[in-house]
DNA sequence: CAAATATAATAGTATTACTATCAATTATGC
DNA sequence: GCATAATTGATAGTAATACTATTATATTTG
């Protein structure tokens, strides 16, 4: 995927300034994924953004509403990423089942370099999602933000694959829940195993996260 | 279960004051449980939680260090009035098939009002858990929380139901991250229906979440 | 090169998340 | 029933957070 100079659309209604359209805006970006991850997110702050890129918070104010619209922004970059990767593992495939499988293993597995996106780091960014993703929609904003399309990336995800689903068995019910179900889980999976090991069966090395989840999704939509 | 008077037992590491053990104790617990469903966890504070139970902030820091370990500490108690649940639920069923089903009707069904626990709203409660618990151990504090016995409740009720799952297959080898997967799962696929209806498949009034678990569960687990 | 735009520098405000102090009330032990 | 201890109330104070506002200085662009 090396140089494909691909971009990665994100949604206006998610910043003031396209941080894209400047050297500053990038800077915003790329710090943040880096201080999100060393302080959390409650710790981290638009002050001390400012201090690590050597720029008033101010500035950064001009880009983002504020630290929670710069997470959803996150996010949601995140997605539309995964989007692309899952065009573009399951393009010239013509065996539903086989692009399910691929579909699963980018949904599910640890994320590989990318150096297509210069100023991201999706290594970093991916553990972003992982541990604070859940808290960009647990709030009381959710409706009002949703009608915004603040989620939009990560709902056409999901769609995405529950169509493949959907190829494999039109009868199976539940779609949308199993792969929501199989891409959460992953991700707490993966979490629990750094974490709170008690909550999961992962051996350090060893990762079963895929392999499970591949599985589940088989048994799950295979006709009766 | 009316009035059998069971007490829920929540470790003391969670608390720097029983609030059992008092009247504004008991108040601070109601309170918050409610405030927390208002206005969400972010927006609530020990000040307006002061204001509503009309004591002064600092009476409320009496009992509890912050409003985090205050979650930390429903959340708790909320998995062990769970386990209970699960106990009674399987007592005297000889069946381990049938004491899976019971137990994750327990975990994946909406709560039933439950008036056991005269100052603690269960429905509400439960209502914070599937909005707000994430927040609980999304902290970069969790490991040294979790040192601390924080979680332990959760991981008793993943190990009680795991125990099961082994009782029926003794060869599987990922009890505890089905069982996980399970109960994120239905509280996730809950509020989704709420608020991010693309991301599940539940039509209004029907409840399809403990039968779409069920199915999981022993597709998953069933020998080949 | 002037005008528009972006950024820097700085200041200021209401709220949050506490900590401290002391007076008033209530409970308990003898 | 009274002294003492423990709890709660009332109030004040502080550093940090989450912004908003203003003006000066660069930088870009037409």
């Amino acid at each position: 995927m090396k140089s494909l100079h691909i971009n990665i659309n994100v949604s206006e209604a998610l910043y003031l300034k396209n941080p894209e359209s400047s050297v500053l805006g990038k800077s915003i970006v790329t710090n943040s994924i880096m201080l999100i991850n060393e302080l959390g997110f409650e710790a981290f702050t638009f002050k001390k953004l400012g201090e690590r890129i050597e720029s008033p918070e101010s500035s950064i104010y001009r880009y983002f509403e504020n630290k929670h619209t710069l997470l959803i922004y996150l996010v949601s970059w995140y997605w539309s990423w995964t989007e692309y990767q899952l065009v573009f593992a399951t393009a010239n495939i013509d065996s539903p089942v086989e692009r399910l499988k691929r579909s699963i293993n980018i949904l599910t597995q640890p994320i590989k370099v990318d150096i297509s996106f210069s100023h991201i780091n999706e290594v970093l960014l991916h553990d972003i999602i992982i541990t604070e993703s859940a808290k960009a929609y647990h709030t009381k904003a959710v409706d009002n933000e949703n009608e915004k399309g603040y989620f939009k990336a990560y709902k056409r995800v999901v769609q995405r694959v529950s169509d493949i689903v959907l190829e494999i068995n039109p009868r199976f019910e539940f779609p949308h829940m199993l792969i929501s179900t199989v891409i959460e889980g992953a991700h707490q999976q993966r979490y629990f195993a750094e974490h709170l090991p008690a909550l999961t069966d992962l051996k350090k090395g060893k990762d079963s996260i895929s392999e499970f989840y591949t599985q589940m999704v088989f048994k799950m939509i295979e006709r009766a």
